[in-house]
DNA sequence: CAATATTTTTAGACACATCTAAGTTTATAA
DNA sequence: TTATAAACTTAGATGTGTCTAAAAATATTG
């Protein structure tokens, strides 16, 4: 069979919809056509058709009208993929000096890049455990407060909590829409009241509303 | 429109066309299918109609059944492209530790990524004049040497050339060839003779028969 | 709980780069 | 210089990911 020189087109598409389901069932616990439509910039029956042929690869589990979840063998290229996504983000923010949305986006088009460019890099970086928004990249061992984090929403009122990461969507809107809230990794928030639309937290003396999909996404632990 | 946040499709292959015509045009003065078709691991008759698209588009000057060139809408396109790539490769190799060889296959997958990637990159590389293999980077400063180098077919006998670059086609099988036989950047060689094959060269006191599709790839400049 | 709205899927069309097969042009050799 | 070989192009088919339009399932609301 021919190869092409460049990076492979077939693979590329699938690649991008496990990534897109993994981080929607990482936020949500499983992955809706209508949110996959967002984060893949694509029309429902695009979606559709897709998912029809992931589940029959047996790349993820597809109940019609429910929604999907990964298979163990869609799991384990998508944590693939997850591990250059984040080590790409690392290289960008850290050694290129980019801002971190930024570097989201430019690492979701690097992250077909084949294997060993990943672990020439991952070794030059000297093997860090967590990407620039805090998430671990798997391979390395992670730290016992990323393991222990929890999404805000887990926390009850009156604690304080110190963020530890934050979750990512393809588009990278999510993580931008957090940052400008203030919040970032490392700052301490406090629980103050959950409301109907979202998380009231205290954050620098002040007082902000975080929309309940945000605060999925913000991951920390408690303060002692 | 809607636009993926991955890797645009539809511009990677023609960026690829663009480029391999660019190398041939280097090489030859220019590219002809059947060698378009070693470059870009397609049959001829993909070659023919993407080049008539290509055409159509003003963006390379064809005359059937004769060859193509570049238009100077097409060469402004490729420099921009080889620009990334002998970025990319300088920093496979020097940062990355790549081996050349692979370096220059891994650039040819990273080179579609965005403009803002590699002014970053560049920059952090320190901004140097040439790839890995002598041959300048599109906006820097050239040196008098690249300027002055010619392909060795171009000397005469008993002329002492010492090797300033080394020309590239996509696959990089090339350069490996020319690199196994012991010609390197900074080498020096003596032209022996010219025989019905190739160029007997004496390097390293030994004397080798370098064949002219090599020769038309290697360039020097006369050792004073 | 029935009517309506939303979400999801199916069906069918399209663009694109590729292929094979066949025809045309140019180059080579007897 | 004609016959044969090689290079190149055209025509038409295929696979993949996308789209629109319409149908089906699920959720929401009066």
């Amino acid at each position: 069979m021919l190869v092409r020189s460049s990076i492979d087109r077939s693979s590329r598409a699938l690649e991008d919809y496990l990534m897109a389901i993994y981080r929607l069932e990482e936020l949500f616990g499983e992955a809706r056509t209508t949110v996959l439509t967002n984060e893949l910039s694509v029309k429902p029956a695009t979606i559709s058709k897709m998912i029809s042929k992931l589940a029959a690869k047996n790349l993820i589990i597809w109940e019609p009208y429910k929604g999907v979840r990964l298979s163990e063998k869609g799991r384990a290229i998508a944590e693939k993929i997850v591990r250059r996504h984040r080590i790409a983000e690392y290289f960008l923010v850290n050694i290129l000096n980019m801002d971190s949305v930024k570097a989201h986006r430019y690492a979701h088009m690097m992250e077909h890049l084949p294997e060993e460019f990943f672990d020439k890099l991952y070794e030059f970086l000297g093997k860090p455990s967590i990407c620039p928004h805090g998430n671990p990249i798997p391979g390395a061992t992670p730290s016992t407060d990323v393991l222990k984090a929890k999404p805000l929403i887990k926390f009850s009122i009156g604690l304080t909590i110190r963020i530890v990461r934050i979750l990512c969507t393809a588009g990278g809107e999510i993580i931008a829409d957090i940052y400008k809230l203030g919040i970032d990794i490392g700052k301490r928030v406090k629980i103050v009241s959950f409301s109907e639309r979202g998380i009231v937290l205290e954050i620098d003396e002040k007082r902000i509303l975080v929309e309940y999909r945000y605060t999925l996404a913000i991951y920390g632990v408690p303060v002692e």
